[in-house]
DNA sequence: TAATGGGGGTTTTTT
DNA sequence: ACCCCCATTA
């Protein structure tokens, strides 16, 4: 009996030591998901199981580390360093690189975020003079969406348009071969967008003789989150198996809240029409939250018009609880003033920020409050919405990487070109088609390129030819110096591009040396590239200004980046129609529903504390002064606020923005806070 | 051909 | 408030 296994209870403890399976584990919010597949793990390995043979398959990396490092620290580290596991998208990610030529692809091949997609469709809508003439079209990014769901749902295009972007049904014609061609330029660039990672992956575990090697790697696979998988990602599982019973599925249906990327519950619930003799253990008691912020879950949960199959049962008394709140505010500024100040309050009745979190619908809604919070010097850190990634001087960074592996990459040629000044789209255009051959296709070898180079040179304005041959020197580098030099070089070569196009320089050039650090433990650049786009880390919140001396932090989040995670204390914002649920969701049934098991998945983060914020008037933005008033969120219903205590709204808040009494306080706040920098 | 400013349309969630 | 497109100017 191992260590973590005398804490199960029966059911946990039944999942955890459960024979080869397939088994289907369906755990309720709270309790002892994570802690009962690490005990699986933990019981796996002691049955002799190789560690390199598990296959853990989690939604973000993050868990698939928390599951690992829990094993560790019960079972030392050698056990488990290496048991495989991460994301379906960075799990393929490596199946590919290792397994590409039997699918076809180049052995560099690259791969492009959403950002660098939509890129692309915007190139090729170009190239076939579609043009929005009549405001039909949608644009880049719209498009790169509807690609991504037709292609994850499996759903035809037509159908999807109808549904999700109705105003421009009527262009599907245009959109269809905006896409053909999009897929094809994908091709003979070389390049993979995310989808392609599954679709690639689904090929080579769909194939007899591929698929069954694929599948004899593992001796067990665990996947985590199961309610959110799509069926590219089921079909990828059922081609590993096979006839294989060893698999551990473990998920929620009230908790799938990716239906906008194909997936659904239905896959966890109907499991055993995919895995045959499958048994299932239910785990329905609720370690996490006090009984009354339960009681608010299932009020929610009831409302439901087709239930949900778990209801949670609290059995450990949670201590140092409060009621749940319903608090009524004035407008959204009114909102930021009281989450700001109950966070406090909290926090000086012992709830560290740290174990704190404000939990929104959308990116967006955080706006206002993270300006309170910087006036009010409070450090937070967010997730969601805007990521390091998706800065402009990464991407150039990055886009420099994959070219040195896969100089065909057009994208990225012409990102980096326009760096140079007074080069904008036409001149990278034409230094890109001084690189090409007869057949308009650009050489895979470095050697060609560096040939000529010349021709490239004659294009560009002649005061880049320095930073141009220092960039195509540093880019066709011999390839076998170790990859962090290669980098560095690289990186060099790309420094005076990014100071003579952005302002800001300084702090970006440091953000580049961080990457740098980043390709020391790989092989290959474009891995670097691969991985940063599969798992870019959080973004932070440096509007609070310098790192705090205190190392703790708020934590603001859109609701789908706060799955799986657990708070002393959740603050729940913006609960207003329209906002949460969204009225873009609400066009159908089932987006209505998913948008009702994402208010429960906010609601059972908490542990202790629970408030839900429902601003009573919005300002608009675009006409002065004029406003409308919101109604609460549908799903605060008469019995779900009869689980929670009402707190109206202040004093109808008179007070404007700028003329704020608070403002005297937090000058001298802001001046302390400046000087502190000093000493 | 690059940079800039005005005007009009859109607006979610993520690997 | 933001992004995109288009026209104008350097």
């Amino acid at each position: 009996m191992f260590a973590s296994q005398r804490e199960l209870n029966p059911r946990q403890h039944e999942a955890a030591t459960f024979g080869n399976g397939p088994l289907r584990v369906i755990a309720g919010p709270g309790t002892g998901k994570t802690t009962t597949l690490t005990a699986r793990v933990e019981v796996l390995l002691e049955r002799g199981v190789t560690p390199e043979r598990i296959l853990l398959l989690t939604f973000t990396r993050r868990s698939a580390r928390e599951i690992v490092n829990r094993v560790r620290a019960i079972r030392g580290a050698d056990q488990v360093r290496r048991v495989s596991g991460g994301t379906f998208h960075s799990v393929a990610h490596h199946t590919l690189r290792r397994h590409h030529a039997a699918v076809g692809l180049p052995e560099g091949f690259g791969v492009l975020d959403r950002g660098d997609a939509a890129d692309l469709m915007d190139l090729v809508r170009g190239e076939l003079g579609i043009v929005s003439r009549e405001r039909r079209l949608p644009k880049k990014a719209t498009l790169g969406a509807l690609y991504s769901r037709t292609v994850n749902t499996g759903m035809p295009l037509a159908d999807v348009m109808r549904e999700n972007t109705p105003w421009c049904a009527e262009s599907f014609e245009e959109v269809a071969s905006v896409f053909t061609a999009f897929v094809a330029r994908k091709r003979s660039l070389g390049l993979l967008d995310f989808d392609d990672l599954l679709l690639y992956w689904r090929v080579a575990a769909q194939d007899d003789v591929l698929g069954e090697e694929l599948g004899a790697a593992y001796d067990h696979i665990l996947v985590d989150e199961f309610q959110d998988v799509n069926l590219l990602q089921l079909d990828v599982l059922i081609g590993l198996r096979r006839m294989d019973p060893r698999l551990t599925i473990v998920g929620d249906d009230a908790q799938a809240i990716y239906g906008f990327r194909g997936a659904s519950a239905r896959f966890l619930l109907d499991a055993e029409r995919y895995f045959h003799g499958l048994t299932t253990i239910t785990l329905d008691v609720n370690y996490r939250s006090s009984a009354a912020i339960l009681a608010v879950a299932n009020a929610i949960a009831a409302d439901a018009p087709e239930g949900f199959s778990s209801v949670l049962r609290e059995v450990v008394p949670v201590a140092g609880t409060s009621q749940p709140l319903l608090i009524h505010c004035a407008d959204e500024r009114d909102q930021s003033e009281s989450v700001t100040d109950r966070v406090l309050e909290l926090y000086e009745q012992g709830v560290a920020l740290q174990k704190q979190a404000v939990l929104f619908r959308a990116a967006h809604h955080s706006a206002d409050l993270e300006i309170e919070l910087a006036r009010r010097r409070i450090p937070f850190v967010k997730y969601g919405g805007l990521r390091y990634l998706e800065a402009a001087h990464v991407k150039d960074l990055l886009a420099a990487f994959r070219l040195a592996d896969n100089p065909r990459d057009e994208m990225a040629w012409f990102r980096l070109l326009q760096l140079m000044p007074g080069v904008g789209p036409a001149k990278a255009r034409r230094a890109i088609n001084a690189l090409r051959d007869m057949d308009g296709k650009i050489p895979l070898s470095h050697g060609e390129i560096r040939r000529r180079w010349s021709r490239v040179v004659d294009v560009l304005p002649s005061d880049t030819r320095e930073m141009s041959r220092d960039l195509a020197e540093a880019l066709c580098e011999k390839e076998f110096e170790p990859v962090v030099v290669h980098a560095e070089r690289i990186r060099r070569a790309i420094a005076p591009l990014i100071t003579s196009s952005y302002d800001d320089a300084a702090p970006r050039l440091e953000d580049l040396g961080a990457l740098v650090l980043a390709c020391a433990e790989t092989t290959r650049l474009s891995d670097v590239a691969a991985e940063q786009a599969l798992e870019p880390p959080a973004s932070t919140g440096d509007l609070a200004g310098p790192p705090m001396i205190d190392e703790d932090w708020l934590v603001l989040s859109t609701v789908h980046s706060a799955k799986g995670l657990e708070f002393d204390a959740i603050h729940v914002i913006h609960a207003a129609d329209g906002n949460f649920p969204s009225d873009m969701s609400l066009g159908s049934p089932e987006g209505l529903e998913e948008e009702r098991r994402l208010f429960y998945v906010s609601i059972t983060r908490a542990r202790r504390n629970l408030a839900i914020y429902v601003p009573l008037r919005y300002h608009h933005h675009r006409v002065r002064d004029d406003h409308s008033w919101a109604q609460p969120s549908r799903f605060l219903s008469e019995s779900v606020r009869s689980t929670l205590v009402e707190v109206p709204a202040a004093g109808t808040s008179e007070r404007s923005p700028s003329s704020s009494s608070a403002v005297a306080i937090d000058g001298s706040e802001v001046v302390a806070g400046q000087l502190s920098k000093l000493w």
